[in-house]
RNA sequence: UGGGGUGUCGCCAAGUGGCAAGGCAGCGGGUUUUGAUCCCGCCAUUCGCAGGUUCGAAUCCUGCCACCCCAGCCA
């Protein structure tokens, strides 16, 4: 993190509370329900109380929030934990379970009754959402609200022996049917469900609620700042009303932020899910799918997604982060650490009619960073470039190869091209050009500098690879707004080249370094396919491009 | 229409009574063997609106308006 974070009111809270002496050591949690995969939203989560723990020298502990098995598994437990290290954090200490604190809850639950502040109620779901009231109605007391502590106690004791169907009781806190705020209104403590637990196995018939357990699992730990998004607002008093009426060994307190939208994506699991049950990306990680695992697989790098989520902020307001944003700290971390190479997309052979002979040449891995080193580009007679870069006949905006024109290989040669053939069909398929002498490493003799440097490879030596060009999987900035999200899938979200040509030096990547293919973008060995004798990578993405376009 | 929130440049976002930071996007210009990077410059007399307090208000007060969240035995 840079020397002085820039001002939220997160962290202008917590150095107040630091200040004052409120807090004395900052403690912070990630608290994921391992019920699906992470996404760019959870990373922002990830990163601001990850940052906090870390800006404060506190701690910031990884904790599942594992109160409902129905929905949750251990292959998410595993998933997040991966891609909360690959975010580059580490958690303090061993990995938490709010499960492992039932037996704690059960005995805070028994705490409430004798306190006759809980009861047993044996309302069905339907009729407890009628005695519930609306937003403007008051809600009624259950008929159950009460019993005797010894009838509370009894029965409770009973749903956790296992003594009754699932959803024939709850237990419910006494606080206010009437209240304004509808969280207060006897809120569920305990439901039952007979349900085997990825944890617990089959010790537990009865599983806490989010409310019973979220604040009581920040007190146990020890946490000073319970952050949590906007939503959770309404759920504060409730939060507080356990705190304080509960024996817990630590009052955290919960402060709310604004969860992150990105324009152009969707972060709704449901919505997720339809696109991967649809199969319009090929799964969870797919590289245009905005779960962790996805952007890891598109190429972006860990540190871009921490910078950019700095760099967004941290306030309380609804916003819409423009996808732009992200994309430049992708560009950002990228220009300096990707290494360069040359890949021809659309390859276009290109005879040199005066070169003989082949010769190695050496380009530096990186234009303004010598410290990467050089590498070795082969160069001979027979060259490919991308189709786009040649034109029969252009105007003067035009940069590159024209016939009768001069234009610069990158590293290499100044060259002329002289005549192209076609075939019948009318299609370009081969240049004809003559190399100018004395112009690697310099410029031609006559004073005539080229405008243009072109990518190149070398044929007898290039590889043919796999390239995956991505592009927004939609085409409108709030895709969730619409009721069919799939109408707004961009069709063109995708496009796989598989006869591109790469330089010798790409054959050898390591899955997951990620590229510069020069005057194209960036481009990850993918982290799965990648294979020396059949390379593929992934377009992470694009070059900025501030030409003013094809108007040649 | 009950309760809880939020409104500062196209998009984010600092600012908490003393002359409106920064980033992204955009627009000019320079450097450049990537139409990239980098560099320089421009980009809110105005802070949802209307009143009021004050020598002075985005910041305080009053009243409006707009948008978001809440009626799971989900989190």
């Amino acid at each position: 993190m840079s020397p002085t974070p820039r001002s939220n009111f997160l962290r202008t809270q917590i150095q107040a509370d630091l200040d004052t002496g409120q807090t004395i050591k900052v403690v912070t949690r990630f608290p994921p329900e391992p019920n699906g995969y992470l996404h760019i939203g959870h990373a922002k989560s990830i990163s601001v109380n990850f940052g906090l723990a870390e800006q404060f020298a506190g701690d910031c502990y990884l904790r599942f929030d594992d109160t409902n098995p129905e929905k949750e598994s251990q292959e998410f437990i595993h998933s997040i934990q991966e891609d909360v290290r690959w975010l580059g954090y580490r958690w303090s200490g061993e990995v938490r379970y709010a499960s492992s604190y039932f037996q704690q809850f059960y005995e805070w639950a028994i705490y409430l009754i004798d306190q006759q502040l809980a009861y047993v109620c044996d309302l069905s779901a339907d009729e407890a959402r009628e005695y519930r009231g609306s937003l403007t109605e008051p809600g009624r007391n259950s008929p159950s609200r009460d019993r005797s502590t010894e009838e509370n106690r009894d029965l409770f004791e009973r749903m956790r022996a296992g003594e009754f169907a699932e959803g024939a009781r709850v237990l419910r806190a006494k606080i206010d049917m009437a209240s304004p705020n509808i969280n207060l209104r006897d809120p569920i403590l305990y439901r039952i469900r007979r349900a085997h637990h990825h944890q617990t196995g089959d010790a537990w018939p009865i599983y806490p609620t989010y409310d019973f357990a979220h604040g009581q699992e920040d007190a146990i730990e020890g946490v000073t700042h319970s952050i949590c998004t906007l939503e959770f607002e309404d759920h504060r008093p409730l939060y507080e009303w356990f705190i304080n009426h509960l024996p817990v060994p630590h009052k955290p307190r919960q402060i709310e932020f604004a969860r992150l939208n990105t324009s152009y994506t969707l972060t709704s699991k449901r919505l997720l899910k339809q696109l991967v049950d649809t199969g319009v990306v090929a799964g969870w990680d797919d590289p245009r799918m905005p779960t962790i695992a996805g952007l890891r697989r598109r190429g972006y790098p860990p540190q871009a997604l921490r910078h950019f989520c700095e760099e967004v902020g941290t306030s309380r307001s609804d916003s819409t982060v423009d996808v732009a944003m992200l994309e430049s700290a992708v560009r950002h971390q990228l220009n300096s650490e990707a290494p360069r190479a040359m890949c021809v997309l659309r390859p276009l052979k290109v005879i040199i009619s005066n070169y003989q002979g082949e010769e190695h040449l050496w380009l530096p891995c990186h234009p303004n960073e010598p410290a990467m080193g050089m590498r070795s580009v082969p160069f001979s007679n027979t060259l490919y470039i991308d189709a786009d870069d040649f034109r029969e006949q252009a105007n003067k905006k035009y940069k590159r190869l024209v016939i009768g024109k001069r234009v610069r290989l990158r590293g290499a040669y100044v060259i002329e091209a002289e005549r192209c053939e076609v075939d019948p069909e009318g299609h370009i398929i081969a240049v004809h050009a003559r190399l100018i002498d004395g112009t690697l490493g310099e410029d031609p003799a006559d004073g005539f500098k080229p405008k243009g440097v072109i990518h190149w490879v070398s044929a007898a030596t290039a590889t043919s690879a796999t390239i995956r060009l991505y592009d927004r999987l939609f085409t409108t900035p709030n895709p969730a707004q619409d009721d069919d999200v799939l109408t707004h899938v961009n069709p063109r979200s995708l496009e796989i080249i598989d006869d591109a040509l790469i330089e010798p030096s790409l054959t050898s990547a390591m899955p997951e370094a990620v590229y510069q293919f020069e005057r194209e973008g960036y481009f990850v060995a993918d982290r799965y396919d990648f294979k020396e004798a059949a390379p593929v990578f992934n377009m992470t993405i694009g070059l900025r491009d501030t030409w003013g376009g094809d108007n040649a």
